[in-house]
DNA sequence: ATAGGGGTATAC
DNA sequence: GTATACCCCTAT
């Protein structure tokens, strides 16, 4: 894949709210191989996906597709399985289900045909499979299910549970992990090191004081110009993203930069192997006529990809959603919008978010699904502290270097959430950390 | 050992 | 004021 192509796709992936164009029709336009990049790229993809469902309050079986296609690629890149991942698939699987058991009893024939759809067929697959989303939670759902179809008072009462809010909410928290797993994107990266390149080249000789003075790397990379995302989001006329999901690319623009003039050839990080094509030969060496016409060459090619897949988005989608699920019960997704600013771009999709809206849902507007009020935090207020007002010392503020970062996710990736073992694979690192800290790191890099 | 509430410093 | 990053305390 050629360069551009992924970040393109980088582009659309990581930056793009609700995008008119599912990322999986993105994906197949560009040609994309089984690269550990390009897994990223298809995980980014189908995390969209599952990020634009929930926007939509879409939570049907295509959620279903989309959490086995992303074990698949996680297992691919020898990552495991987070709790929430698995959550996800168990409590996405029950609403589906439970979806059909609008009437008052059991008697009617589609919640016996979704129990064998879901149950039976798909999640039979998963079994044979030996995939890690079957849990006990799963099994146990499983039998309870078909236990209420022979038992009214049963089926009464699971049909009165919000399953649905505890959906979303590992939904949500599944989106915000594997964000965070995914880390930089690959303009961030180039940028990153073209910085601290540029930084060593400048400073002659002296190599820069990797120990102390890293973590400038970050601030300062993020107050690069980023004119030429500015040019490109034009391109595709739409405004930026309030999605905090992906606050940690905010600054993609400074890897532009990278298209103007001489060496990434000499960036030899293993995602980038092939970073290098025609591209940047052509440019000048000079800054604004390389960034300028790197920026022409995004635009125009933005432009492209969106005729591309703009046509064919409507035909790929929803195989299997004959009823939606949106007029009822729905907690909104907020959470997922962090930064509160997620809601200015509807503009320019909501021409075609209406389209199919109209026809079927009179119909399952009768159905009665009880709300459940939002589950309250209670506040538990130890008020241990009384007097004694100890002075206490405090470690000093160590900021997070990058590549402690860097360690930190894959430290999740290969542990989970288990930090004595993250930091004992790599004590190195961690030497100053200790295991409350990562897990402390972790909660910011997730955002709760 | 870990999760989660809370404190403090800092930037806006 | 809010938001963020880091550090501390404590219940489980």
């Amino acid at each position: 894949m050629e360069v551009i192509d992924q970040w393109v796709a980088e582009f659309f992936l990581l930056r793009q709210h609700n995008p008119r164009a599912s990322p999986i029709n993105l994906i197949s336009a560009l040609k994309l191989g089984d690269s550990s990049d390009c897994i990223k790229l298809k995980i980014s993809s189908v995390l969209r996906d599952i990020s634009n469902s929930l926007i939509r309050g879409t939570i049907d079986e295509g959620m279903l597709d989309l959490l086995e296609i992303l074990e698949k690629l996680l297992l691919q890149q020898h990552s495991l399985l987070m709790d929430s991942h698995k959550s996800a698939y168990c409590w996405t699987a029950t609403e589906c289900t439970l979806r059909f058991m609008w009437p008052m009893f059991a008697s009617d024939g589609l919640f016996t045909d979704a129990l064998e759809r879901i149950w039976t067929k798909r999640i039979g697959i998963l079994k044979e499979s030996g995939s890690d989303l079957v849990t006990c939670d799963l099994l146990k759902w499983e039998s309870d299910l078909k236990k209420a179809l022979g038992d009214p008072e049963l089926y009464q009462r699971i049909r009165e549970t919000n399953i649905r809010y505890t959906a979303i909410s590992f939904l949500t928290q599944l989106l915000k992990e594997q964000w965070a797993l995914l880390g930089s994107s690959s303009l961030e990266s180039v940028a990153q090191r073209r910085f601290l390149k540029r930084k060593a080249v400048n400073v002659e000789g002296d190599v820069v004081d990797n120990r102390g003075d890293q973590s400038d790397v970050d601030e300062s990379t993020r107050r690069f110009g980023s004119d030429t995302i500015d040019i490109a989001n034009e391109a595709r006329g739409e405004r930026e993203d309030g999605n905090g999901i992906g606050r940690d690319n905010a600054n993609d623009g400074e890897g532009m930069e990278c298209l103007e003039n001489d060496g990434i050839d000499n960036v030899n990080a293993a995602d980038e192997e092939h970073t290098v094509s025609a591209q940047d030969q052509e440019h000048e060496p000079t800054l604004d006529k390389g960034d300028e016409m790197a920026a022409r060459e995004l635009k125009e090619y933005l432009v492209e990809i969106q005729g591309h897949i703009d046509p064919s988005t409507r035909q790929g989608e929803e195989p299997n959603s004959a009823i939606d699920h949106s007029v009822d019960v729905t907690p909104p997704p907020t959470r997922v919008n962090r930064t509160g600013t997620g809601c200015q771009d509807h503009n320019e999709a909501s021409d075609n978010v209406n389209e199919k809206g109209s026809d079927s849902q009179e119909t399952w507007s009768s159905r009665v699904r009880p709300r459940r009020p939002t589950p309250v935090t209670l506040s538990v207020s130890p008020l241990k502290k009384g007097g004694l007002a100890k002075p206490h010392v405090r470690r000093p503020k160590k900021f997070w270097k990058p590549e402690e970062v860097e360690a930190l996710r894959e430290g999740v990736k290969e542990y989970g959430k288990s930090w004595k073992d993250i930091k004992n694979g790599n004590p190195a690192v961690f030497a100053e950390r200790t295991e409350v800290d990562l897990k402390d790191k972790w909660r910011n890099l997730v955002g709760g």
